[in-house]
DNA sequence: TCATCACATGACCACCTGGTCACAAATAGA
DNA sequence: TCTATTTGTGACCAGGTGGTCATGTGATGA
């Protein structure tokens, strides 16, 4: 965790180095990620850099922390939502959110999506809790009767995660076709692809 | 692509190099991959490494192209297959036959799939001729009235591979479980999770 | 006014990177 | 045997890395 002088500071300056460290991450990840660029970026010299934080790693856990929950806090409010809404609903729901509030924060996105890739203990952690409030939805799901009871939530969750995640690096800028093949991989993974033998 | 030098050389030598750089490129990306360590553990000077390779990138590119040969070669060969086997049949028989591979040339399934991750030009293409025979097995499968023909057959392979990678990934060393949760996804996509409203 | 203390700063460090190059050794041809 | 050409070799280079630290600065309190 970052150092009591990094909290110290002023909100501006606190800002302006979770923006050049966002920025950072959202390009390259932890291990390619430069200490040096970052703190060009955020305009401070390297001597107050550590003086804020421990090391790469601390900086690079206090940026996962307050985006995922971020992250967290934006899946918790999905505003206009019906409440009976099922789960693939609420998911394509929160993914455009979660991409509207990219627009507003640069890099955002990104880095999110790349720390999805890392699988430290740390952030494989970060994902289950972020991905559990889905599961317990796909279980809800199974007890209205909308979802076959014997599918494995997890594994649904997972497939339509990875491939949301996969997607959306393959397309890059291109959001309404990574919007377009998640709504249909989500149909699939929904119905199916087998011609009905009934 | 390497020099006239390295393809002089004796085939042990080689392949010594190409184990070695495969041990590499299998726990590490192309930028974290380190080319003094490929050089130690081949044995060989760096001078000399740079008489066999242009660059980084040149043994990188050498390193793809062999082992997506081979593995299309894999893929073209599966043995005891039946004709008349559909998609799901295929993949699930050719990526136990992948693993086996695995078995005798340590590094050779992580490598591909570091290489999956990897989304420079190369491999994209790469990807794209490796995964465009099962797509048109899909459409095979849709004449054969098999699978809906309304379906995106690239997108349904997308599925497949995005999540078998990532699986193979989160579950490391546990093979029979990255195989069971891959014949799970293949089933819940072939026949979706839904409960049927017919 | 002086001492204390938290913070600011950038030169500096050891280490590692990909890549080069002058030279040594070997090989081949005459 | 002499010459020409190819191949082997590791010291070396510039540049980047994460991280340190002595010193400077400014505020606070006595």
């Amino acid at each position: 965790m970052p150092k009591s002088t990094f909290y110290n500071l002023s909100n501006e300056k606190k800002e302006r180095i979770f923006d050049a460290a966002l920025q950072e991450f959202s390009i390259r990840t932890f291990s390619q990620a430069s200490v040096n660029q970052i703190i060009k970026n955020a305009g401070i010299p390297k001597g107050s850099f550590y003086q804020y934080f421990n090391n790469k790693e601390d900086l690079y856990l206090y940026v996962i922390e307050v985006a995922s929950k971020e992250k967290i806090e934006l899946f918790n409010h999905v505003k206009g939502m019906d409440p009976d809404a099922d789960v693939f609903e609420v998911i394509t729901h929160t993914t455009r959110e979660f991409l509207e509030r990219g627009k507003v924060k640069p890099g955002y996105v990104e880095a999110a999506m790349l720390m999805e890739m890392d699988n430290s203990e740390i952030t494989m952690k970060i994902r289950k809790s972020s991905t559990e409030k889905f599961v317990k939805m796909v279980e809800r799901d199974k007890e209205r009767g909308l979802i076959k009871p014997e599918v494995d939530s997890e594994l649904v969750i997972n497939m339509i995660s990875t491939f949301s995640l996969h997607e959306y690096y393959r397309n890059g800028a291109d959001k309404e076709r990574y919007l377009k093949n998640l709504d249909d991989a989500i149909k699939i993974i929904k119905e199916g692809i087998a011609v009905c033998k009934d």
